[in-house]
DNA sequence: GCAAGGATATCG
DNA sequence: GATATCCTTGCA
């Protein structure tokens, strides 16, 4: 994925969630069609964004064809390029969530984010968004749109690089406790293995 | 282990 | 209109 602002930030996405439609009691789309998931069911290749507690945008593309539901989570991206841009959005997005509560400034937390590696700065879900300073504003963005600010492009040209070879693991999904069985352990999360970028806490369940 | 944080879906 | 809950994260 790759956005236009200044540094040019371009990540390998190596971190993924499936959610399907109505039926998927773990999917936004569980409640049908509402104001926060309409565009669940429209187009693919469209954003789909969304705040989790209060403070994460968390971003998807929308996968299934017009008037069905379906999404995918991009869970952990691996910075290529534009590293630097996407640790300052770290860091502006850990201001105004420290302006938010503690009216001090929290030096430490910054502190610990200048120090952070580079495949630490989008290893997580609402990382990605804070790290690409996507927010609800980017919701119904066409990703495969070569124009938009924000997009996805296919790695090695036009016609991708064959990525059979990847060590792609599967996983159940994360944080979806709510759902109940089957869903909560249906494998519809796929990583990288051996990716430094997947999210943390992930790697070790 | 838990609190922060605000929108959202659901219930009254 | 009130409230329980949430596709998370960083720190105790």
């Amino acid at each position: 994925m790759r956005d236009d602002a200044s540094g040019q930030r371009v990540g390998r996405i190596v971190e993924v969630e499936a959610y399907d439609g109505p039926d998927d009691r773990a999917s936004h789309a569980r409640f049908g069609r509402t104001r926060r998931n309409a565009v669940m069911f429209g187009p693919p290749g469209v954003a789909y964004v969304y705040l989790v507690y209060g403070m994460y945008s968390c971003l998807n593309v929308v996968t299934g064809p017009d008037g069905s539901a379906s999404a995918c989570l991009i869970r952990a991206v691996e910075p290529v390029a534009g590293v630097d841009a996407m640790r300052e959005a770290r860091v502006r997005y850990e201001r105004s969530r420290r302006r938010r509560s503690d009216p001090k400034h929290d030096l430490a937390g910054e502190t610990r984010l200048r120090a952070l590696s580079p495949e630490r700065l989008a290893s997580g879900p609402g990382l990605v968004a804070a790290a690409f300073g996507i927010d609800r504003a980017l919701n119904g963005l066409d990703l495969c749109d070569p124009a938009s600010p924000l997009r996805f492009e296919l790695s090695g040209g036009r016609e991708g690089r064959a990525l059979d070879h990847l060590p792609v693991v599967r996983t159940a999904r994360l944080g979806i406790d709510y759902a109940g069985p089957p869903w909560t352990e249906v494998p519809w999360r796929f990583a990288i293995d051996g990716n430094p970028a997947v999210s943390g806490r992930s790697r070790t369940s």
